[in-house]
DNA sequence: AAGTTTGTTCAATTAAAACTGAACAAACTG
DNA sequence: CAGTTTGTTCAGTTTTAATTGAACAAACTT
């Protein structure tokens, strides 16, 4: 009651939603298919193979490796005999994922306890509603990194 | 050695980076700046008072409560003697905020998950690192979640 | 060395999202 | 009731971001 389904279908879907969800971490699509075609893939791809398999420029895969690699989700590999670029998962891409995704919001919070610093003494209300905010944002980077140290011990 | 500052353009300022951030949660620039004039302000603003000091058009801040009252975020009042809505921060609108981050992270690991069950028995390599993709994602809503109960204890 | 292949860059294009403002309906006012 | 104010809607515009593809430099091949 499942199984009916062929393994290039769900390949196919799968790596469409997470170009999609890419968008929501700031990357773009491409990016985000790229990545989960090297997820789904488990295997170095060539740099042609992307560019083919995606039906997108080569312009576009060197920019979308380029993010990727910044962000250590992927790392550039070489293939004997071939003097392509090949790509696959980074070692521990899902660490750093999640950095990343704290360091944003660490930034956002950042920028909240600036606000907070320069507000005169005599403004206890903004004072005061600035603090709790920042406090979500803090809350919100504590999770985070409590996530992110269960996802270290088990080197994801 | 701080305090030269004076509190408007502290205020402009914060309302501002609100309203950068705001792209990061998905909603459009106004709607975070008209979030971070209620914060601030702390007090509630009328439409057209929201309008004009953040000289934008009407429709634009019918569409920015809009967001923002789906997401509990802020609510409408009235208040007595005048016909115009006014807006305020709803009651726990942290709470909500981070409800609704969860949320969205929740929706793209079940959309893994969608992938997972269908991945056909013989596909192990893929099933695992969909799995981890998945439990990865698992990691974040658990530790949001925990936030989001710290939160709720105190009320934010 | 001449010719390929490869990846990057960036100007131009396309696509997507945000924003405006005029038209409208509903609720109010005198 | 005629006129006003108010908020919403949506078609059109503007702005921003993503993508392409041609030009290029570097590394290889014969």
């Amino acid at each position: 009651m499942q199984k009916q389904v062929e393994i290039g279908s769900v390949r196919a879907e799968f790596i469409e939603k997470i170009g999609v969800s890419a968008q929501n971490e700031g990357l773009p699509r491409i990016a985000g298919r790229v990545l989960g075609t090297l997820i789904f893939d488990g295997k170095p791809a060539s740099f042609s193979d992307l560019a083919e398999s995606l039906l997108v420029s080569r312009g576009s895969i060197s920019n979308s490796v380029r993010l990727l690699e910044e962000r250590l989700l992927i790392k550039r590999v070489a293939k004997a005999g071939d003097r392509q670029d090949y790509f696959q998962l980074a070692d521990n891409p899902y660490t750093s994922m999640l950095d990343g995704v704290v360091n944003r919001i660490a930034r956002v919070k950042l920028e909240i306890d600036e606000s907070l610093a320069q507000i005169p003494d005599d403004a206890g209300g903004p004072r005061a509603r600035l603090a709790q905010y920042a406090g979500f944002y803090g809350a919100m980077v504590t999770g985070l990194e409590d996530a992110l140290n269960n996802l270290r011990q088990d080197k994801s």
